[in-house]
DNA sequence: TTCTTCGCTGCAAACCTTTGCAGTGAAGAG
DNA sequence: CTCTTCACTGCAAAGGTTTGCAGCGAAGAA
């Protein structure tokens, strides 16, 4: 159904090449055979078939964006960041939604391999080895994960694990929780060492809870084992499980932050606007978004070579950078002072003491990253 | 770089045809055959190009997801939905976000035409003329819109509105604020169509604040307006307006539903996590994904006709389905009885009467819709 | 006049697959 | 021994583009 370019030189009269110079090379055809050219095309609504260009030129100025959960609120900044900057490339941008699945992260990047010019890992769950085979098929940069020889974008979470621990430490706290995410998680990793290492620099006893899905649902099915624990705060492992947890405390008749500190990791919109609002590690997830895009397309404006020796692709880079970004504490509402020891069953304090607070820096987290590997 | 089916075939010793065969029609070749050819594609790490492949059959076995704002939580849930159905029929899904612009959303689907064997235009800004003109170019099914002689799957936000209007009046309430969405958006002329008819029914006066941004911040920002123009009930486009709303209104220092009651509309899983948690109208999004796929994929059993005539996509059915959706009010904490005459200025009521309430439906939305074209 | 230059256009290869058709050789039937 | 059948494999066209190269005619230079 669909009009081809040689429907159009036919109906203007000209050889198919003709067509497709008024297309990509308009300034070679003469201004007259141009516009009988673009008026047959018109009325034939045709459109160039980008796959089949795509397929001898090797470039689809798509670029894919793979990442666990799209229903998860921390990635859609990432996804919007990604979007404006590959736009200013003339960039489109195709994002697949792996549902934490690793088998549907390895079958999404083949799916999109050839249709685009390069994928954005995002939070990927499959092994390190996956992903060094499957970057041998398509180019990649992988954001929330370490891999080398692999352009990597990452967020500082360690150090922001660490600040959230000496916070809670600061309150007085010496029992805390370490509220798992999931398995194949690099972040959870980091987290786990850095906050494991900060805990036992501060004297302070952590406990793991996990692994957990990384949401509401997951935060929330935990709030039990936190009561049974007896911690008095909670680190989890990001911003939705946080919440889901104080959703759950509250139903066990538990108040955050005078019968336990619950701090997250992300920075969602979201936790602005929960009662009480949270503390929690803000990532610079936009930041990461463009950076991402930019290492994917640093080189493709260098002349591809063609014909005899095989083409170079957009992540040919000689240079495999990778960039971890910072990340900043904020401290909200969610998080206080330990509870007086004795006082272990909530609701008998007529109004414990106010929910500690200090000022919100409000703007994002400053996203600049130290080359760390070459 | 990656290796093609030729490098295989020189590598194994054997045609490329058989290379192709040993991939997509194992049957035919010879077993001891198919494991050198295995071994060889193993060890070069090949892997078919989907996109040649998808030049000659016509089908590339993804489909594409339009989508106004990837940032809305509405979405979520039909991607996850149309995913899980894609995924069943063995496709995979391209979600693209149009940032609520018309303009990127014609880019996109011309981005996509040709790596996807249809196109799910979810909540499109464009015209219905244009998205006439881009069917013609790849198979497309709308969803939240209805453009004749398109297969398109709508939800019944009409008659979600009138329940919400009519639930208000019940309430007492007479003078009420419509708070608009976006432009273009179908849904938003939907339920100005039918507020305004229940309320004029009603004998209501009916307020319209519009048109707005569909986000928290969009709703934020009319506080001001409703206040001022003192009505007492408020039917937001949807329910990210609504909690910003209910956010603004609070600083103001008007309480919901004490002073105004609010009414969302989506059902979106945070207006359950909200205080008050949102009166609202539910709109069976899952059910909106599944159905659309379905209706994009119908057809994909049937034989495709090769060489002489021009092959069939995926999309060219006889019979262009139009499916309409049930809606259901779902009645929660964010409306209540109309405040008594004379008290407008707020904060004076020690208590006013407890948030209004009935039994929660609890589960989704019924999903039967009944064929109303053909 | 002859030669060069130049603007435009056509030719054909290339990109990587799939697939109808035909060819090959061996096994089985008569 | 000949003929058919059958399993397997190769051939080549097709799918829709892009692009280096060559051709062509006209204009300008010498």
């Amino acid at each position: 159904m669909p009009a081809t370019i040689r429907d159009v030189a036919r109906a203007s009269g000209v050889h198919i090449s003709t067509v497709s110079r008024t297309f990509s090379a308009p300034h070679l055809v003469n201004p007259e055979t141009r516009v009988r050219v673009l008026a047959s095309a018109e009325e034939l609504g045709y459109r160039p078939n980008r796959a089949a260009r795509a397929l001898i030129t090797g470039r689809t100025h798509n670029i894919g964006l793979i990442i666990a959960d799209i229903a998860n609120p921390f990635f859609p900044p990432l996804i919007k960041a990604a979007e404006g900057q590959a736009r200013h490339r003339d960039y489109h941008v195709f994002v697949a939604d792996t549902n934490e699945d690793p088998t549907a992260e390895e079958e999404l990047v083949h799916a999109l391999a050839k249709q685009v010019d390069g994928v954005l890992l995002c939070s990927p769950r499959m092994s390190n080895s996956l992903i060094e085979q499957v970057s041998r098929e398509v180019p990649v940069v992988v954001i929330n994960r370490q891999v080398a020889g692999l352009p990597c974008v990452m967020m500082d979470v360690g150090q922001g694990a660490r600040s959230a621990i000496e916070h809670l430490l600061g309150l007085g706290h010496r029992r805390i929780a370490l509220l798992g995410g999931p398995r194949g998680s690099w972040t959870n990793r980091e987290i786990r060492r850095a906050a494991g290492a900060a805990a036992r620099a501060g004297g302070a006893e952590l406990t793991l809870l996990g692994p957990n899905p990384p949401t509401e649902t997951g935060g929330g099915a935990q709030a039990e084992q936190v009561r049974r624990s007896g911690v008095t705060a909670v680190l989890a492992y990001n911003d939705l499980m946080a919440i889901g947890l104080i959703e759950g405390l509250d139903q066990l008749g538990l108040r955050v932050p005078q019968d336990v500190s619950v701090v997250g990791v992300d920075d969602i919109a979201l936790s602005r606007l929960t009662r009480p609002k949270l503390t929690t590690v803000a990532t610079p997830t936009a930041a990461a978004g463009r950076t991402a895009v930019d290492m994917l397309l640093q080189h493709d404006s260098e002349p591809r070579p063609r014909g005899g020796g095989r083409s170079a692709a957009v992540g040919d880079r000689r240079t495999t950078a990778q960039v971890m970004l910072q990340t900043e504490l904020v401290i909200r509402d969610s998080t206080g002072p330990v509870p007086e020891t004795g006082r272990t069953r909530p609701g008998g304090t007529p109004e414990s003491p106010g929910p500690h607070r200090l000022a919100d820096p409000g703007g994002p987290a400053r996203t600049t990253g130290g080359v760390v590997a070459s």
